[in-house]
DNA sequence: GTCTATATATAGATAGAC
DNA sequence: GTCTATCTATATATAGAC
């Protein structure tokens, strides 16, 4: 085996994908490093655990989406003083798209491991994501903040986490969602297609009136 | 050990807190029968296997929340022609508190294994809901879809899956979110008070106008 | 129906040769 | 930096005595 990429990112590489398929507790290190085509030990070498070998998957997405997020919303925020909040969600469609640039499949890939790290890892990525990239998610709360001040601060608390549920489970499940919609309704989509389908919805919800007035 | 719960019966009761609180995959049969008490061969005598028991779990709550959901799904479509949807969400806000009669907590260890049976599962608790209670499910979808006949078959499939991932992230993630907001903003919440919440929230999200305009 | 003991499988991690 | 071999831990599942 002479010329190939060097196996720390064979390593990351067959780890985000299985990781993205089948959750991280189902994904062992053995069918890792098989997928991979390296050595078992070469995972402890390169990362030292299973734990941390997770945390570079996620890192080597974040730490490119996370900065070019922040940008797109600086910028939007300079150009005016009043953004729609579907504004604020539809700014970060490039960024996400961009990550197809990084590597096949980056922003489907991204997302799933996403929606699996808040759900599987009992609060480990949560703390992960609020240490090393907190500046970030500050600044995109106080965008929409901004672009919904009649909502209290406790209320978009909860309608935030309400649109990561909505987001992180679909995207998740999102391979399974396009494959029925394909079957049942001979529709086919993208996960970029998916995302545009969804930020309606979460724009929505984030402006609901939470007077239990229906519309 | 004289006067005590039947084997089989402990065994549900800490599996489902285990599940709901850790995961399936990170919750051991070990654990399981360590709390509750009984000898670690008696889950395979009773239940077969983990699978088996992860899906009699489930069973024992939908057995009791399918068929109310219907009854009171039956009993608002017979008293009017045009439901608002935000009804139709709200009239299950009352099968799902029944649960609480049913087994102490049992509102959130409900909707907290369905949570995780759907993002862990990888399919096979969908399967299982549908084989087993697939004309509850239709029943739901068309009370749903004529409160909102206006919008294509297609696209109501996409946001009822959109509202099934903002519930299910939301209700898997829901202990870690009420500490949240109780240390951040001196907020008590129970699981009503969240379902309560969140109600207004998918409404919006399913009515939303698909074309892109912001409200 | 419940127990002990154990079979069997599979996991993450590491020592030490190369 | 990569390999083989193995340690150690932990999992599910089951055989067989009671």
């Amino acid at each position: 085996m002479a010329s190939r990429i060097d196996t720390k990112s064979r390593i990351l590489d067959a780890a985000e994908k299985l990781f993205a398929e089948r959750g991280f507790s189902e994904t062992s290190l053995r069918l890792i490093t098989s997928k991979a085509e390296v050595n078992l030990a070469s995972v402890n070498y390169h990362f030292g655990s299973k734990k941390e070998l997770i945390r570079a998957v996620l890192a080597r997405y974040l730490d490119v989406f996370m900065p070019q997020a922040t940008d797109e919303l600086k910028a939007l925020r300079a150009s005016s003083d009043n953004i729609p909040l579907q504004q604020i969600f539809s700014v970060l469609v490039n960024p996400l798209l961009q990550l197809n640039r990084l590597r096949p499949e980056g922003t489907a890939l991204f997302l799933q491991l996403l929606g699996r790290g808040y759900i599987e890892s009992q609060g480990h990525l949560r703390w992960f994501i609020t240490t090393h990239y907190g500046e970030h998610q500050q600044y995109f709360v106080d965008a929409v903040s901004a672009s919904a001040p009649e909502i209290p601060k406790a209320e978009m608390f909860w309608r935030l986490h309400f649109t990561l549920g909505t987001i992180m489970f679909t995207m998740a499940s999102a391979d399974a969602l396009m494959e029925i919609a394909a079957a049942d309704f001979n529709e086919q989509n993208d996960i970029e297609a998916v995302i545009r389908r969804v930020i309606p919805y979460m724009t929505a919800g984030v402006k609901a009136s939470s007077l239990g007035v229906d519309k």
